[in-house]
RNA sequence: GCCAUUGUAGCUCAGAGGUAGAGCGCUUCCUUGGUAAGGAAGAGGACACGAGUUCAAUUCUCGUCAAUGGCUCCA
């Protein structure tokens, strides 16, 4: 709504919740009537409203409806409710700038947001709901957990791990450096910033380069250098450090690379939206006749990821070119048709549930993106799979084939976790910070009854440690059914409660969170058991 | 970047034009307790930052920064 010069603000909510409901009672009627454009026109002209006429020249003659109830009538294709007597509880949540007809460089309206259900009781249960969400929100549980933290002083947008943050961090990183190991994938490793030659070579100079952060200048005039938003020219240049043959290929290359990109203020969110992260990228080099095998390949060490997580709750979208234009897209038709082949044929070899969206595809390939919803329902990308057609051409890349001439190789950009950030805030929201064993910054905790067990406590910890197993001892002075509480609160997996029955049988009594007393065993038969439990993902 | 809201102790929050308060956490002491909160005492705060109004500002006004909810954007 465009209220002119009139301020609205979140005082005013209430009165018009008061008035909505008053109006409820009343059970005004709503009454639909078909109108002539014209006529529709010429109501909205001399009311003034230059929205609604906009609207109305847009639409079809014959196909326009206004709803009436009391003196007030509106555009609307509806449909709506008979009466207003249905509406029994509003809650206006919140107010907003909203662009008209959501483009940016139109007018900025002020938008309300609000809910109504037909029961009191229905609308407490949303807002509960709500606060349900909130608790699982990444932010939240990253501060308590000591994932990860912010400081205005280093910057917004750029995230700082805390030491169990990073522990985790690494846990991921390592087990996904075995699989792509396992895979063929060869580490390198590239600076954070880059000549800006590079990024006008890559094209994201130009396209990116205003709302991006500022080159760097250096004592040498006119050299200037770019903070890397992309690992792809850096990964380019070191595919075009030596002649290539088809017998190299696929060459992969992987690297956790940082990179920065100057995200709008009004767009950082917590770890899923920020201006520094890393993000878990490799690039494939291949001939066009590979590019399945190596989807496929990629594919494949997504969903051992996913799995290995426990990860079962997104959308795969499969994103192709737009069939009417052609004349968008880099790159020749038939490669583009081998390639957008192999991708639905993978997918549908490997029976995913997928999402085909037309016209969806860069500029420079089609792509396979794995979607998400975090807590309070936003949709987020995580993993993604590109091929492109666009840099091999730009930084002129080839190989010599068997017909001993020079061909074009084809890029394939991966990041399965799509970035560290972003997946941790991600896995945090799903699992609401009971992350599985493997990866849990603190799997037991050790809880003597008195002081007196302290020393038995402390063979343990040595015990579980030379396990590789991630201990501590709770030896404040305080009640066992208080330890026991506050490891429950933390989501600590496995507490161990030792006293003098334990000490004098070598046992630990263990106890499961969320789960409560599982009996006691002996220290090594729970190590082992603990060991049994993580193996598969990280051996 | 735009619109709205918010910024008080490590965390969650209360407060008022006259130099700050609770719960949890933390420290110390008492307690040595067997499966979800034992007791007592204590420490901890340029009330985000900068300007203005005022005898007096943490409180009012403006600006900056940051956060929150949207819009737009996302290589």
């Amino acid at each position: 709504m465009d209220f002119g010069d009139y301020e609205i603000s979140e005082a005013d909510l209430r009165k018009i919740e008061d008035k909505m409901l008053e109006l409820a009672k009343e059970k005004q009627v709503f009454q639909r009537r078909e109108v002539p454009k014209k006529e529709a026109l010429e109501y909205y002209k001399n009311k003034g409203d230059q929205y609604k006429v906009e609207l109305i020249n847009e639409l079809e003659d014959g196909k326009i409806s206004f709803y009436q109830s009391g003196y007030f009538t509106d555009l609307c294709r509806g449909p709506h409710i008979p009466h207003t007597g249905f509406i029994k509880a509003v809650k206006l949540t919140n107010i907003a700038g909203a662009y008209w007809r959501g483009d940016e460089n139109n007018k900025q309206m002020t938008r309300i947001y609000g809910i109504t259900f037909p029961k009191k009781k229905e609308l407490d249960e949303y807002l509960e709901m709500l606060e349900e969400a909130k608790k699982r929100d990444h932010r939240k549980l990253g501060k308590e957990l000591e994932i990860f933290t912010f400081s205005p002083k280093v910057g917004a947008g750029l995230p700082l791990w805390l030491p169990k943050g990073a522990q985790l961090r690494e846990r991921l990183e390592q087990y996904l450096k075995k699989v792509q190991k396992e895979a063929g994938y060869e580490p390198v490793i590239s600076p954070h910033i880059g000549d800006v030659d590079l990024y006008k070579t890559s094209g994201h100079y130009e396209k990116y380069g205003k709302d991006s952060f500022k080159p760097i200048e250096t004592p040498v005039k006119d050299e200037e250098y770019f903070l890397k938003p992309m690992n792809c020219p850096h990964h380019c240049e070191i595919y075009k450090h030596k002649p290539r043959s088809y017998r190299d290929l696929p060459v992969r290359y992987a690297e956790f690379g940082t990179v920065y990109r100057y995200e709008q203020s009004g767009e950082l969110h917590g770890l899923t939206r920020a201006r520094g992260f890393t993000q878990d990228d490799a690039h494939i080099f291949c001939t066009p006749d590979q590019v399945k095998d190596e989807f496929k390949g990629v594919m494949d060490i997504v969903m051992r990821i996913f799995k290995a997580l426990d990860f079962n709750d997104f959308v795969t979208q499969i994103s192709l070119r737009d069939p009417n234009k052609p004349e968008d897209y880099i790159g020749s038709d038939d490669n583009w048709d081998k390639a957008e082949h192999a991708i639905m044929e993978v997918a549908k070899e490997r029976e995913l549930n997928y999402e085909v969206e037309y016209g969806e595809a860069a500029f420079y390939g089609p792509k396979m993106d794995f979607m998400v919803k975090d807590a309070l329902g936003r949709s987020w990308q995580l993993g993604t799979i590109q091929v492109d057609y666009n840099l091999p051409d730009r930084f002129d890349l080839k190989y010599v084939g068997d017909d001993n001439q020079e061909h074009r190789p084809v890029m394939i950009h991966r990041a399965p976790f799509g970035s560290m950030e972003r997946f941790v805030a991600v896995l945090l929201e799903h699992t609401a910070g009971k992350f599985p064993l493997w990866l849990i910054p603190d799997q037991v905790i050790i809880l003597p009854i008195s002081e007196k067990y302290q020393k038995y406590a402390e063979n343990i910890l040595s015990l579980l440690k030379n396990y590789d197993i991630r201990a501590q001892i709770d030896n404040r002075s305080e009640k066992t059914s208080r330890k026991i509480r506050d490891a429950e609160v933390k989501h600590i997996p496995y507490m161990l409660i030792v006293g003098e029955q334990e000490q004098a049988d070598k046992t630990v009594s263990v106890r499961k969170q969320g789960e409560g007393d599982k009996g006691s065993m002996g220290m090594e038969e729970f190590a082992l058991k603990i060991k049994k439990e993580t193996e598969g993902v990280m051996s």
